[in-house]
Order: C-alpha cells, then structure tokens, then sequence
DNA sequence: CTAACTGCAAAAATTTTGCATGCAC
DNA sequence: GTGCATGCAAAATTTTTGCAGTTAG
C-alpha cells in the first residue's frame, strides 16, 4: 500500500518538491496535479484511465494533461505494457517491464538485466538506450509449462 | 514501386502455402487475404491503416480482421513500436526493434543482440523470451549529438 | 448450394481540442 | 487582477460489432 518514503534524496519527497518545480516553470500547484501525481505513487503502474477512476473529483481530460505535464518535469514516466495502453509509473522506481503474452502477468525484473544490451547498444551504434521505457515480452514460466503440459498429451484438440 | 519478387526459398512462398495452410483450417483463400500478405511483405513493417491505404480496394475492416488470420497462421507477426500503433511485419522477417523517442527512427537490429538477455531471462527467472515482439527504446546516435550540441552552449536559458 | 468473407454503417473505446468559468499566485 | 487550469462538450482516432449481399469451395 503506501511505500513509507523513506527517500534518500529527492525520490518520494516530490509532493513538495512538486510544488517548487511547478513553479519553476512558471506553471501550478493544483490539487489535481497534487492528486494525479499520488495516485501514480499508489497504484504503482496503471493506465490514464484507472488513475483517472482513482482519482474521483478529477476529469479524465485533467488527468491526461497532468500526466503529460508530469512526465515533463520528470515525476512519472509512461512505458508500454500491451497494445494501446500506456503505463505510468513514478520517475525514481527504476525497473525492467517483462510482460507473458498468455496471463498477461506483468513482472518488474532489476534493470541491470538490460545492463548488457544498453552496452552493446551504445559501443555498436551510439544509441542510448531509455531503460525505464523497457518491455520484454514473452511466456512466463508458468504459461510455459502449462503450454507444455498441453502439447505432450496424444490426444491432439 | 513494384516488388518483383525473388524468393529465396520459403519466405515469399507464402503465396501458396497460404492457400494450403487456409484449407487445413477450413478458411478460404480470398484475394483480400492474399493482398494484406503481399502489402506487410512489402512495406516491411507497417500499422493496420498503413497497410489499408497499400490496398484501396479492401475496407480497413477486412484489414484488421486478416491479420488476425494472418498472425494466427503464422503469417505475419505484430510488435508495439510506438504509443498506440501496432506494426505488423511478415513472420520471417526475424529482428529486433530499435526505436528512437525523440527522431522517430525506427532501425531494425540483429536479433542475436538480445541473446544473452534471453538467455539470463530464462535461466533466472524461466522466462521464455519472445524476441520478434520486442521493441527498445531510447535516443540515437544523431539524437544525442544534436543535444549535446544543444547543451553546450554557455546561452543558457 | 452452403457458409465463410467482404463492405458498409454504427458502436465502442481512447485521446485530443475548444471554450467559458474558476482559482492559484 | 492576470492568465494558467479545470471541467464539460464535441471532435478526431482507432478498433470492434452487426448485417445483408457476395463468392469461394
């Protein structure tokens, strides 16, 4: 549920830090970014649309102009999951998205599993690879073995 | 823009084996089907409305509906290159996708590049890896010249 | 002939845009 | 008070569903 911040430096600290940086810009601090900013904390990963049901008193239009501008300021980043849903999740939570095509199970693996991949990357062809907007996909273990379990059997379908 | 086709062996063959391979389902081998196929061979990589506008006669609705057939035939395979578009490619075309955030590029990769993630994905976690579906994402080589060209003047802002 | 397939229309789902009012500063 | 933000309505996208006519087998 709620991830006591314990926040070394500038992490979960951002509801205040949200309001300096607002400003900042010259932009502000309403209680719906305030709103959209810890539903994106609480639910750990979600679509607009379920931060949009977290979040009640707030316009689905709201929520999708907050995230944007939330993403900008480096608050949350958005990766892709599965087809057109876009997921959002707070900037300082670093992982790796591993997705299983068959349950649709999302698991979040350590990101130095890519350490490899961005440094083969970037020696080859300069390219610096954006970690947290990373999805594997693929079959989990256990779809795994129930596909195999299906396939020994002589009975065909 | 023709693409007088030289088939190696059996990748352009499809042709053919789709006729066979539609049989064995009790589907039929309609010239829509057949033109869907011809266009994601030749444009390479496309979305479903790219891939409308390569056939004129077809409706985007057969469109979707065939590649749906397509993929479950093996035919044809889907990867999420970007926010909502979904792009399909033939199934032979074996590689991974590397896209960049801020150009757009789209540049395709040798598939043995993920080798070693698939490997430590599978032997840490049983995670069976499915490379055609796998997309990065991050900056290219001219995409970070042209910011750091950006950063280092002394102008500011 | 039979039934799968297609095209067209309409619905559903998702994200964006326009504008008048409201509220942060 | 000024003008950035919000909410509501409407538009623009994208994908799905229903149906009657068409056509492959």
């Amino acid at each position: 549920m709620d991830g006591h911040g314990h926040a070394h430096g500038h992490a979960s600290a951002g509801q205040d830090e949200l309001a300096a940086r607002l400003r900042e810009r010259g932009l502000r601090n309403t209680p719906q970014r305030g709103q959209v900013l810890a539903a994106v904390r609480e639910l750990g990963h979600a679509t607009p649309e379920q931060i949009s049901e977290s979040v009640p008193g707030v316009d689905v239009t709201t929520v999708y102009r907050n995230l944007e501008v939330l993403e900008d300021l480096g608050f949350v980043k958005h990766a892709h999951l599965g087809h057109g849903a876009a997921s959002y999740r707070p900037a300082e939570d670093d992982h790796v998205h591993v997705v299983c095509h068959q349950c649709g199970a999302v698991v979040d693996a350590p990101p130095d599993l890519v350490d490899a991949l961005a440094t083969r990357l970037h020696t080859e062809r300069g390219f610096v690879l954006d970690r947290s907007h990373f999805t594997v996909f693929g079959s989990c273990a256990d779809c795994v073995a129930a596909a195999d379990g299906e396939q020994t059997p002589p009975v065909g379908r």
